[in-house]
DNA sequence: ATGATTTCGTAACTATTGGTACGTTATGTA
DNA sequence: TACATAACGTACCAATAGTTACGAAATCAT
């Protein structure tokens, strides 16, 4: 594994760049499906060889796994944090909307959502990332769940339906979106159907 | 290809029973997954040889497209039949939303979707099958936007929206409702989701 | 320098899959 | 009875996947 070397190094260094194959592995997962990329594509694609892969990881599994972890950092963490800001409801539903419709080409990022993508494929999945999967879904319910008993309290959520209901609602227009994304909807006609639902909640 | 014999029988007569190989593997799919089934394990299922089943389907992918055709007539016809009736709006999405959410242990058939099933695994279909899938994409939307035309000449249907986006929009509910119910979602919960959204068309 | 240690990457192994070659069997026809 | 026809199924093929055995290479400690 390479950490933080605090000690000093014995034995051959270790030339493999774990962040450049995480990346790699990444976006070829995210562009074309988790199940459509091999590891061995990735070895290429990166310019690693196979054991080097599997001493870094493990398996194909505790590949995804460390790959669900770079994808929260990335995307998911900042989706978050829209949720935990101290703005209006209303405000929020705005930029829930314009995060989930912006253009990715300029930022160069795939469309759709990896996680959604993973938990499409969740049969096809090692145990380990399968987890990590389970996880990330638990986290974003409550993140979603506590987001809605906060605008409840504050009198700014209205509809007759319990927070964990509403956040499988909310989760499941999300993952709509990013369907909708991925088959070339344009993001003004996904706008439209989330702001159509997510005028029930106020 | 055993179709209508109205011509006297030629050669060795076929005992292949069509109808069967394609209900065993309608069953697999919907189960399992359509890409977690291989053609080796519907044939031990069926009881038949793998070089009978490519006889009568050409390839794995004309099997899935045979099969898709099957839930066509299972599934989605009687779908599409509540959204053709005369009745109201209001009493239509009533029984929409009770389709949707109806036992599925009783009757005997998977939780979920197949077709929902088939479109996250587009990629990973063979040509014919995937064309399928589009194919009855197409209808559904159309289906759905015929529907909501209708509402809205009505005067049934108030929200401010296109019926295109409209009918995505309730796809989007779908596709929503069977993954939750993939993932044992109560069926009380589904429905309260599905409530609250259809309650924006009215 | 010598040896322990750790990583490197080529070249294999194993399992599974979609697909088929081909000899066999069962029927109608002459 | 003998031949053409068409479906039958065993046993195989080729491709791809995840995974690893193993000898070479690079570094540190003595």
């Amino acid at each position: 594994m390479s950490t933080q070397d605090g000690t000093p190094k014995r034995g051959r260094p270790q030339t493999l760049d774990r962040n450049a194959v995480l990346k790699t592995a990444l976006m070829s997962y995210w562009a074309n499906g988790p199940t459509r990329v091999s590891i061995g594509h990735i070895c290429q694609t990166a310019s690693v060889s196979k054991p080097s892969v599997y001493r870094e990881f493990g398996s194909d599994d505790g590949l995804k796994d460390a790959v669900l972890d770079l994808y929260r950092e990335m995307v998911l963490v900042p989706f978050f944090n829209i949720l935990n800001t101290d703005d209006g409801f209303h405000q929020q539903i705005e930029a829930l909307i314009a995060f989930t419709v912006q253009d990715r080409q300029p930022l160069g990022i795939p469309s759709g959502c990896l996680h959604v993508a993973m938990r499409a494929h969740k049969e096809d999945l090692g145990p380990i990332a399968s987890d990590k999967v389970a996880l990330l879904r638990c986290e974003t319910l409550e993140t979603y769940q506590r987001w809605i008993e906060r605008a409840k309290s504050n009198g700014e959520f209205k509809a007759d339906i319990s927070p964990k209901a509403a956040a499988l609602f909310c989760d499941a227009l999300n993952g709509g979106a990013m369907r909708m994304q991925r088959e070339g909807v344009s993001k003004e006609t996904i706008g439209q159907t989330l702001k159509l639902a997510f005028s029930t909640l106020i």
